[in-house]
DNA sequence: GGGTTTTTCCGCCACC
DNA sequence: CTGGTGGCGGAAAAAC
């Protein structure tokens, strides 16, 4: 095991990085314009230029960290990163990065032009907590709906009246220009790109070596994909994981989903795969043990009832599945609640 | 726990 | 030929 780890921490090539991958929207570009927020590059360098040979994949990303003037600048942390690329990387890019920076700094003509530059040459750009300033004053943020850390949120809307802010979400996919907030949602929004690039199944590989939840806790709620052409396997899947969600305490199958999406078992089982990376049933168990986290929390109601409220057939299953899933019994998992410290 | 029945999942193939 | 679709059957998982 150990000597896998040490396999897979792939080195870091700054040659390498621009020609690894061959195509244009294939590069991936980190564009800092004042002190390296170390976690958050660090973000984008663990999905995007980690080596992934466990992955059947025809490509995976180049990686370029860069800034206007290239060579040392400081970074969080209290040491110094020798960046190694300027703006041409920005250029070469199909993704352009903007990790949090200064929110009281102006990002100077050079940066602003070159990411309207590359914009316009079709490469998406993509912020992670105030990064969402450099991208504002582009202004191609304008009239968008935009996503940044919560503390910042007022301040971006004060600047930039054109923006709708939404500081609700943890990131906002605007097809060609997307926002996240607060630096672990940048976590989210590279995974998302995964997702769109490579597809849900590959994401959630991804995530699951990096040990995190593949998608966030609570769902389509909380994060929003503004008109992007969404794929019909997605539009499907979503519209029947909604109406599934609303009715938990029902225990619905794999074939009541199908008859409300219309389809085959055989295909609704399909395009839930495609868009989810799971299964319907394997979602809907989760879903239900979700769902009774809260009422175990905040009610005393028994257990037998709560498995009931949440869709499980019998009280014996309900507390297998949740041993699975959270690891304790749910009388434990309550306990834990109440006594509380 | 252990055995039986039911449900789910997925490769495979035939059909537009 | 390509690509979406539906059904079959067996393995695996869940329910009982």
């Amino acid at each position: 095991m150990l000597a896998s780890v040490l396999n897979d921490t792939g080195r870091y090539n700054p040659a390498m990085a621009l020609v690894s991958a061959p195509q244009q929207t294939h590069r991936v570009a980190v564009l800092v314009v004042d002190t390296v927020p170390s976690f958050e590059v660090g973000v984008a360098a663990e999905v995007f230029a980690l080596a992934r040979p466990e992955l059947d994949v025809p490509w995976w990303y180049g990686f370029a960290l860069c800034a206007e003037h290239p060579g040392p600048m400081p970074a969080v942390g209290g040491y110094t990163v020798a960046v190694p690329h300027g703006l041409d990387a920005v250029r070469d890019a199909g993704t352009v990065i903007l990790p949090g920076c200064d929110v009281h700094g102006t990002p100077s003509e050079a940066v602003v032009s070159a990411l309207r530059d590359a914009h316009g040459r079709g490469a998406r750009l993509v912020s992670i907590c105030s990064g969402a300033f450099v991208l504002a004053a582009t202004g191609l943020l304008d009239g968008r709906r935009v996503a940044t850390h919560w503390r910042y949120a007022e301040l971006l809307q004060a600047r930039h009246p054109a923006l709708h802010v939404d500081a609700s979400v943890l990131y906002v996919d605007d097809g060609s220009l997307l926002t996240s907030a607060g630096t672990a949602a940048g976590i989210d929004l590279c995974l998302h790109l995964v997702r769109r690039d490579h597809g849900a199944d590959i994401a959630n590989r991804v995530a699951r070596r990096m040990v995190i939840a593949p998608a966030r806790n609570g769902g389509q709620a909380q994060f929003i994909e503004t008109p992007v052409p969404a794929r019909v396997a997605e539009a499907t899947t979503a519209s029947v994981m909604d109406w599934a969600a609303g009715q938990l305490d029902k225990p619905l199958s794999v074939v009541d989903m199908a008859r409300q999406a219309h389809l085959s078992v055989r295909q609704f089982t399909r395009r839930f795969r495609a868009a989810t990376g799971s299964s319907p049933a394997r979602w809907l168990l989760e879903q239900r043990v979700a769902a009774s986290l809260p009422l175990l929390e905040r009610s005393d109601n028994p257990v037998e009832q709560i498995a009931a409220a949440v869709g499980f057939p019998t009280a014996a299953s309900f507390r297998r599945h949740f041993r699975d899933a959270v690891g304790v019994a749910p009388s434990a998992y309550r306990r834990s609640f109440l006594g509380g410290p």
